[in-house]
Formats: structure tokens, C-alpha cells, sequence
DNA sequence: CTGAAAGCGCTTACAG
DNA sequence: CTGAAAGCGCTTACAG
């Protein structure tokens, strides 16, 4: 069935046919015991349906094959079962990298001994190897650029996503407040849509507004959309921010100023140490990696 | 090492240090020879950093969770070598769909004898079990609909990724000649910046113009927003549509009329297609499905 | 050219 | 409670 030379015609046809009629199919698992497969690495994802999962995919998948390994992505909040999935990538994968959140003790249970790097864990929540984004020094910049653009009531549209705790909304609130403002904290979900229903209530409440930190630019796309249908200017009026620096910011009217993340050192960091936690060169040097956003000023504020 | 019990703690004391001490990892291989394992469904896209990819995904991992399988997504376009992917698929997957393009034939050789369920495949290029996605309803009632609104001068701005076909550009072309209309067909990547681009060129060159039918919603995006750059306003000196029905379409300005893509229908019949292929029931009833787009009118056309 | 044995690295009975 | 045997389903020599 493999080809191999050396066999008559008339053999080959009577293992296919009788392969055929009983509807053969070799197992991967044996074969893979036998031919040793690839380096596979496993990629958890928390929102593929938000642009900045495929974006940091594109850039781990590209990499990872640099390196010899391949990526199989999981989406834990897609399937039902977060906990199924990485049941199920635990036999599959020979490493993971990835979005933990809060989770991340049970999860790397979960996984049995499985290498794990983790994608920004919550603050203090691990000592596993993992890549940090931290977005103060780009929050500081962005709060002195308000101050000179004479913002005086800023809100902070913040994401609460169960078992995802990130500093981001409390750091904005506190370099604000450091700067004298007494900004308005909001919690939505981390999507467009609901991001525009709390921007519509806020700007309802008849309260003087004039900058919204969003917790991320597919929110601040949500924000965006609000203040249009509301016939509120931006930047004019009201400017609006993002986290993340995607591509897709630039074709919204007006472009969307974001704390941009690297996508392609994060990757690259993350890889390091797979290859250091999946190597037997015993305690990793640096395990904690961190990669800072950085302002990117465009039309919005 | 597996928690079995029964066990006295000093001889799971001594396998444990000895395991850590020489670095030892299971092998996932021979751990699923034995437990069996799920059942892993490969999904091959062409561009993960399409939001269309992910939200296909989105659908497609949902409903596979349902039926008992595990997904494995696979970007064919982001590794250096979409063969050695496939290559890759064929060990760790018992089914694949996906967008094969027009190397069906070459990549379904390549999984060895996993079964293939295709992804819209390039009209006449496969008896494969297949999902196609027919957009040419949806192009006549959009056809219709620029009648009505009195465009004089239309463009599709159609994609030519090397290796997939489509009928949709030539299709726009057709049923705009059905018309009266002499459109013009400009080629360019599947990309908003590349669509930008030749948006720009088109306005640049001073014909008339006052539609442009883009390929997709990604492309459509980027000639709004040249559109937006060059002063020319949307809907009224030019409309634009796309094709996908991404979410996405309704936190632009104007927001974006579209062929929108029922991906919950793809899904649903791609793994229907997946069981009857992996099922030993004999050949599939009916191997080839339809779903069609439909016209979604926003603002922008 | 064909058929049967050895062995990949685990888990699950089973004998001690 | 511990240790060794059988067997999962393949591939790769190897004897015939």
C-alpha cells in the first residue's frame, strides 16, 4: 500500500482491493510510533474570531516552520469545553504556547507534563516560562498625548472577560489619574458589539466625555461605530484609542490610534522557549520574556 | 507516572526523579497506539489573516466539537511550503477539509489516503466530495440593484491568487454585459492594500467611474478606503461592494453592502460530507453541496 | 517477489 | 505493592 518497489502488479491489486473492500485505514498513531512524525506545537487561542489571534498565528506559524516544528491552533472558547480541548491537544502536541489566562494552573494539569509557554499571563498568576506584553510605557505615552491634546474627561472602556484578568483597564485608569484626571471606568465584553451598545450608553448619560482608552482595537472599532450612528466627531468631539496595532485600524474612518503589539517578537520569544523547555539543557536562563507595546499615533486621537 | 494506585510513595518517588532526571517525555504516539485518541479533523485555509478564514473556522470548530472531533487548523499560505503542511496533515488527522484551490489533485496525494472533504473548489476541478460556494444569485440580484440605482460605469475588481480559480470575477463581468454594461476588470491580490492600490490607479486614470464590485470584503475594504483617501465619496459618486458577509462590514463608513456567505451552512455540509467519508457506509448519496450567497445591502452600494 | 518476525513505546491485565 | 508479559498497528529488515 506504501509503493514500495519490488512488488508484482498482481499483488499490489489484491491488497488494494481487498483494503478497498474493507475499508482500510492505516492509524496514524502506529505509523507515527514507527516513523518518529513531526515536531508538533500546539497554539491556544482564547477569540480566533478577533483579528489579532490570526495575526499573532501568522506570525508563530511562520516561524514554528522555520524551526522545524507544526502548528495545530486551538480555539478554547470556540468548542464548549475549554477543558476538552486541551484534554485533547495534550495527546497530539509535543508542546503548547498560548492564552492561559487565569487558568493556567489547571490547564497545564490538564496537559500532563506537556511543555507549556504562556502567552501574557495575568500579572503574578505564574512562574512558567512566558512571553509578557505590557502596555504601561505605551499607556503613559498615550495618556501625555491626551493631556496635549486637551482631553479633559477621558473614559477607560475596559474588557472583563471571565478568568482573563489583565492590568490593562487599571493601568489606564492610574496613569490618568496620576495626570489629574477622574476618569470613568467600563466594563464590556471584548467584542465590537458590545463595545458600541456601552459607548451609546455613555454617551446617553449627557456626561461630559472626550476620550474613550478602549481595551482593544476591535472595541475601539465598536466605540468607533457608536459615536458615528450618534453624530459624535472623532477625533473632534471625542478620541478614541485601541490595543494591539492591527492592520484592519487603518481602513476605518478615521484610523485607529493603538498601543501596536509585535506580533512577530512575541513569536519569536515564545519559540525560544519552546525550544528551550522541549530541550533537555535543564533550567532555562530567562524564562520571563517581555515585550512592550508602543504608540502608534494615527487619525483618532 | 499516571497516578494509578496502589502505589507506594517511595517507588513513585524513585520512577519520578528517575523521569526527571533523564528528561523524559511520553510519546504521544505510543500513548494513542494504545488509548485510541479522538478523532482529529484537519482544516486547511489559504489566509488565516482573512477575517473570513477565522470566522469559517469559528463555525467549523463549533460544529465539529458537537460531532466528537478535535480541529486542527492548518494555513496553507503562511508556511514557506504548503505541500510539506499537507504532508504534515497526513499523520495527525483522520479527515481534512479545506481550501485546496487548484491543487487538489497534487494535495489530496499528498494525505495518503486520509479523506478529503473540499472547500469550494475552482468550477470543473474535482469530483472530491465538496462544498460550493455559489455566488452567482447574489451577483444578478447585485447586478439588479446597480441598475436600479442608476450606475453607469462599473469595475470588479477581481483577485488572482496564483493556484485558485474562481469563477466570481468573471461571473461580475458577465452579468454586468447581460446588463449593457462594458465593465472594467482589473486584477489584483486578495489583500486590502493591494485592492487599495488599484483602486487609487483606477481613480487616477480619469475614466468614468461609478461602482467598483471588489472580490471580496477584505479588497472592498481597501478601495473604500482609497475611496476615502482620494475625496471620492461612498455611496454617491461610487458604490463598492465585496463578498463574505464579514461582520466586519458594519463598523466601516459607509457600511459595506456584500454577497454575504452562510459559513454555519459550509460547515454544517463539510461535516456531513467528513462523517459519510469516514464512515464506512459506501459511496456518499450525495457528495457535492451548494450554498449559495446572498445580496446583503448596507450603505455603501 | 512474498510472507512472517522484530520492534517502535506505551497501557493493561496478570503472576508473584 | 511490584515487575514482567502481552498487545495496540504499523514499518523495516530478513528468510524463503
Amino acid at each position: 500500500m506504501n509503493d514500495m518497489p519490488g512488488i508484482s502488479s498482481a499483488t499490489r491489486e489484491r491488497v488494494l482491493s481487498a483494503a478497498s473492500a474493507l475499508a482500510y485505514r492505516p492509524s496514524r498513531h502506529a505509523r507515527g510510533l514507527v516513523k518518529g512524525g513531526v515536531r508538533q506545537l500546539g497554539l491556544v487561542l482564547n477569540d480566533l474570531t478577533n483579528p489579532y489571534s490570526p495575526e499573532l498565528a501568522a506570525a508563530v506559524v511562520r516561524q514554528a516552520a522555520q524551526n522545524g516544528w507544526n502548528v495545530m491552533l486551538a480555539d478554547v472558547t470556540l468548542a464548549g469545553d475549554p477543558e476538552e480541548v486541551l484534554r485533547g491537544l495534550a495527546g497530539q502536541v509535543d508542546a503548547v504556547v498560548g492564552y492561559f489566562g487565569d487558568s493556567a494552573e489547571e490547564w497545564t494539569a490538564l496537559l500532563r507534563g506537556t511543555p507549556v509557554v504562556l502567552l501574557d499571563p495575568p500579572p503574578g498568576s505564574s512562574t512558567a516560562p512566558s512571553v509578557l506584553i505590557d502596555p504601561r510605557p505605551a499607556i503613559e505615552a498615550l495618556a501625555d498625548h491626551l493631556v496635549e491634546s486637551g482631553v479633559r474627561h477621558p473614559a477607560v472602556l475596559d474588557s472583563s472577560v471571565p478568568g482573563h484578568r489583565s492590568g490593562r483597564g487599571g493601568w489606564m485608569v492610574e496613569a490618568l489619574e496620576r495626570r489629574g484626571y477622574l476618569p470613568v471606568l467600563v466594563h464590556a465584553d471584548a467584542s465590537a458589539a458590545s463595545a458600541a451598545e456601552h459607548t451609546e450608553r455613555l454617551l446617553a448619560r449627557g456626561r461630559r466625555l472626550d476620550a474613550i482608552l478602549a481595551f482593544n482595537d476591535l472595541m475601539a472599532l465598536g466605540a468607533l461605530d457608536a459615536c458615528r450612528r450618534a453624530g459624535v466627531s472623532v477625533p473632534e468631539q471625542l478620541r478614541i484609542t485601541g490595543v494591539d496595532g492591527l492592520p484592519l485600524g487603518t481602513y476605518v474612518t478615521p484610523t485607529l490610534t493603538t498601543l501596536a503589539v509585535d506580533r512577530e517578537r512575541v513569536a519569536a520569544h515564545a519559540l525560544e522557549l519552546v525550544a528551550a523547555v522541549t530541550g533537555s539543557a535543564g533550567p532555562i536562563a530567562d524564562p520571563v520574556r517581555r515585550v512592550e507595546n508602543t504608540l502608534l499615533l494615527r487619525e483618532s486621537a
